[in-house]
DNA sequence: CTTCATGCAAAACATTTGCAGCTGG
DNA sequence: CCAGCTGCAAATGTTTTGCATGAAG
């Protein structure tokens, strides 16, 4: 992970370089995204953010994710069963390994990929712009307690 | 693709096999799934088995399919601002390549990733199950028209 | 016949939107 | 001061669920 304080610095100058308002709300979220590897859904945010500002709405939370996603600040990853999970510490695609018990994510490096995009393109005519690779399992921790209760034990992916 | 007859047979006899009734509307969602390549998301199964059988609803719909998906006879391809599609042609992980602007999905191999797995498994400490792997990017019909609509131009992915 | 599946309607969720009032610059 | 935010509440869209009726075996 790069430095996650020149991140945010970034992110503010960025906000500033397009006239957008630098809300108490817009910098603590864009602060989150930037320091935590954990990617975290709109719900967490939501909390953490609530902790500093209390009156802060879920609504502004999802308007500043969009906001950031848009000018390519944030990635969202989506997943079935499961709430959008949200990455602003890399803009650029990178494999993530997800436990599929606690739903941690973290990223990982594979360099076998290179060149794919590429050899696509001529095999089928796309016009290939991204792509994204997601490893599943369960982590040390969960596959410790097997049987016992994980943090959070939802439906499988 | 293998065999879509076979595979709807193969379908079938699993059904039969843990004493669940063939009903009209099973067998339709189950053809569907097993005959088309295109990947389609449950509204598409629901008019299209609402030709056949009008008096179908979309409940019974996803309830075939997540009977389906619980018996490892679909696979569930989740996206960011789009609905779940599936893919009853395979049961074991492959690439996609999808469309950014009309959706459309299509099958795709790549040889490169084998053995991934295992090296992250080694590196993380993680018990890799699965894994996914999707390109984006234009089909060669969305890249002539890109000025005009697409049949369904909706949010990017 | 007996159970399981269907179809309807309502619920459950995550996410988005409209709008009145507040506030950063 | 005033365009652009915020926070609330209501809307949206997809998927799930409860329950009475109907059909498969």
């Amino acid at each position: 992970m790069s430095d996650p304080i020149s991140r945010f610095e970034e992110i503010v100058k960025r906000l500033k370089e397009k006239g957008y308002r630098l809300t108490p709300q817009r910098l603590a979220v864009a602060k989150i995204l930037s320091m935590s590897d954990e990617h975290p859904g709109a719900e967490e945010i939501y909390r953490k953010v609530k902790g500093r500002f209390p009156s802060t709405s879920l609504a502004t939370i999802y308007k500043t994710i969009h906001l950031l996603k848009e000018m390519g600040e944030v990635m969202e990853l989506g997943f079935p069963n499961d709430t959008h999970r949200y990455d602003g510490a890399r803009s650029h695609p990178h494999p993530h390994l997800i436990c599929t018990k606690c739903r941690k994510i973290i990223d990982v490096d594979v360099p076998a990929l290179s060149g794919v995009s590429e050899q696509l393109a001529q095999k089928t005519g796309y016009q290939v712009v991204h792509h994204r690779l997601d490893f599943f399992g369960l982590c040390p921790n969960c596959q410790r307690r097997k049987r016992r209760a994980c943090l959070t034990d939802r439906k499988s992916l």
